[in-house]
DNA sequence: AATGAATGAGCATTCATTCAT
DNA sequence: TATGAATGAATGCTCATTCAT
């Protein structure tokens, strides 16, 4: 298996990477002590030594997979555009996670949601609604803040879960609402909203 | 063990409600064949003969929580209140499930969300959406109802994962809001407005 | 499952047909009442009403093979020209089971050698013995006749088992000298002999 | 069940013995993870460590068995003794095998022939030809003993599957044709051939 | 005569965890 | 400090067979 490496001192590290490719690939339910080893070309001992339990190892693939996502958020030049009105950005931005990144998306809303049964990874989902606090301070108030971060999960989720393209007029237009713009009507006409799946 | 029980028709749906409460218990990670076949008293054998797969018995537990939560959404006196304004209605609702419904709702969305991982589920998923809009249709136009589909699904999952109490005025702007009603603002100061945990 | 089908007479035969294909794709391990149900598009109940015990089942499909390589052994046109050598034919025929009809024939055998351990098809495969004895009547005396069969056995279980292309001369000139035509020489230079394998 | 051995060093080795016995007895349909522990008096999880496939321990089964037969072969009297002709020394070491060892003989067979559907054996199959071939080397040229070794397997199997005893002067008169010694006229009644079986 | 339902046994395999080194 | 060996429990699933219609 795995050959002999005295120093290794990323080891952890490369772990938790090769965790997150597992997860990717078979979700959640496809992650033990043994594929991550197998993943990370590292004995079977070395993750139970650097891990006791998979939940340990959950919380540091969340952690790490939020310290990404919450740095493309505060660095992405969407939100970075001063020109760039809220709920564009917002509307861009996730243009991008369902189009070209969407299996790190999906990883990392299956890990988020995994805290839903798993007390341990609460704390860390918490972490994460900080990362979009930071991205967003200053540009809203909090309480609009909370339902922009609300829309945006529904909104992904609906499109992770369906087959539907994304539309991303749609989702501008009803973020903007959110944002307190409430004359604002959907640019796209109300009989093609994306309510109705195209196909199975 | 369980008796024989030689005439047995509604065993397939004792097996759907025991797998309903194992799942409700332990989550999806608990349940199997032998957990469901322990929880409704019958033989294992008998699980597997009426699901030939786990994902099988998934499909018809989402699909029964579904009719279930079709039902309350759809004979809801709130929203067979003419008098009553949407968005209020939907954030009385989203109140009742989140407060005495709870444990049920927390069911029902780990339910929906295994269709991220689990495309045997997708189409039930897509059921679920169809009985959403069937409440909503005549009370606003699709686009909007998709959006407040994502936004109830979204304020759902913060307070389910978070620790905080439900805001339902809150809620109730936020609705309100993306109904169009733009110049809306919230009720609740915004410097309480639930984007900070409060415990934890 | 199945269309009800009032008067299916041949019902029995579907099945071993079933039963053929399925050993031809997954071998005799993959053999179940149920697998040659579903391959037969017939209810489970209807494959053990006929065959009582596996064993039945096989039986039968091994009697159909025989029959079906006995006459193409039988109506071979190598065989039947007067003109051709009996090493000569023998070698063509093999070729041919060993090239188009390969599936067939490791199906044949699988199914005759697992007499090896199953005492219900061990007559059948004794008539195996005697289809062959009736194709080579009246070519060569009975003790040839028995040898010339356990090289062919030999040689199809070598060019089945191992990786080598069908090398019909050095068969040819196998099979001339069990015939007794002693000082026959192999056409093919010796050091390029069948006897290793070419890759893997 | 088994004591706990700590140390057991022999352990995989037991587990091959132990497999050899079942599959002797039961056959290969009778070997499992399961059957293979009770043999070895060990606990399940250790075959299941020791041979992640069931493959595998086929595998291991096999490659004894070859070594076993391997070294009867080489390190027979009748092969070793410079007086003998190669015909009459492989007759005479077929008719101990058909005889006193016929267990280990039909052993060895089922194995070599699983690999017909099992292309895990194949390469190990192949072994057991080399082993044949470095016994042979230097008696004949590489082509007839291909031929040699194909008319052995035809007529071990012939004996195996049927129920008549082995006539050692048939296979000696037969081999002694593939040495190509074609004058070679069989010394027993041409009537008395082992073609018809004398029971059932 | 034919079949859907039912069931207990068994399967290969994966796993978290323990332990000795 | 790391890690290979070991193991009991559990998993999803298939099966031959029985039984009541």
């Amino acid at each position: 298996m795995a050959r002999p490496r005295r120093h290794d001192p990323d080891r952890r590290e490369r772990i938790v990477d090769a965790a997150l490719r597992v997860v990717g690939r078979d979700g959640i339910a496809g992650l033990s002590h043994r594929t991550a080893a197998a993943e990370a070309d590292v004995p079977l001992g070395s993750t139970t030594y650097h891990f006791g339990s998979l939940d340990e190892l959950l919380v540091a693939a969340l952690r790490r997979t939020n310290g990404v996502f919450g740095r493309t958020l505060r660095e992405s030049p969407e939100l970075a555009d001063p020109d760039l009105d809220l709920a564009t950005a917002l509307a861009r931005v996730m243009g991008r996670w369902l189009g070209e990144d969407r299996a790190e998306l999906e990883l990392a809303y299956e890990l988020y949601l995994a805290a839903l049964r798993r007390p341990a990874l609460r704390p860390v989902a918490e972490e994460w609604a900080g990362e979009v606090r930071t991205a967003l301070a200053g540009r809203t108030d909090p309480a609009t803040a909370g339902a922009l971060v609300a829309m945006t999960d529904g909104l992904c989720l609906m499109y992770l879960l369906g087959g539907r393209p994304y539309q991303e007029e749609h989702a501008r237009t009803m973020l903007a609402r959110v944002l307190g713009e409430g004359s604002e009507n959907p640019a796209v006409p109300l009989a093609e909203a994306p309510t109705e799946p195209t196909g199975t």
